[in-house]
DNA sequence: CCAACGATGGTCT
DNA sequence: GACCATCGTTGGC
């Protein structure tokens, strides 16, 4: 299957958070199909708020891997967005497992499938994913390619776990997956 | 069931 | 020195 172009991740961070899910992110030879995302732009809840060495990555490109650690323990895993000079990634909230079930059990000491990737820093030590892949462009170790998988519904609600501009509905999820983190 | 909390370390002021 | 784009466990109902 031919990875999304460089274009694709060109664009407005919100239009590219929707058109993300559906999508089948590989990685370390495991597919899995995206079913949440949020988008984070130049707004008081993005590290991109102010330019700083991490948030660097934001604004100097697009169609990047972005992974940060947080809280000391988890990774999470962004693709950068937008034109170079304007800020934005699209953070993978969760993915639905289409292979390679026995190694994410594995990785995860879990044998509930359900608990394996439903979750930014789950999703990560799913598949593993760690700083390594950071700043990678897409299209070789880390792609992302359209399968003509349809998406029904899209549902919307604001993002998780931030504190500052609640009122922006920019988290994208695929209506009814179960493999959504949270309804 | 679910709210509260602690783990743990890079990043920023 | 404070703050996290989280998760698993704990302890109460």
């Amino acid at each position: 299957m031919k990875p999304l172009p460089q274009s694709f991740f060109a664009r407005s961070t919100v239009d590219v958070a929707k058109d993300l899910l559906g999508k089948v992110l590989v990685v370390n030879g495991q597919e899995a199909r995206i079913v949440e995302t949020e988008a984070y732009g130049k707004d008081p809840a993005s590290h991109a708020f102010t330019k700083t060495q991490r948030s660097a990555l934001m604004y100097d490109t697009y169609g990047r891997v972005y992974v940060y650690l947080i809280y000391g323990m988890y990774h999470c895993i962004n693709f950068t967005t937008e034109k170079v000079g304007e800020p934005g990634a699209v953070l993978i909230r969760a993915v639905e497992p289409l292979n390679n079930i026995d190694k994410l059990k594995e990785r995860r000491k879990t044998d509930q499938i359900m608990n394996l990737c439903s979750g930014p820093g789950k999703l990560c030590q799913a598949l593993g994913i760690d700083k390594k892949h950071n700043g990678l462009k897409l299209g070789k170790e880390v792609k992302v390619y359209d399968d003509g998988h349809q998406v029904i519904k899209i549902g919307r609600s604001q993002r998780i776990g931030i504190k500052d501009a609640k009122q922006l509905e920019w988290r994208f999820f695929v209506e009814g997956n179960e493999f959504v983190s949270k309804a």
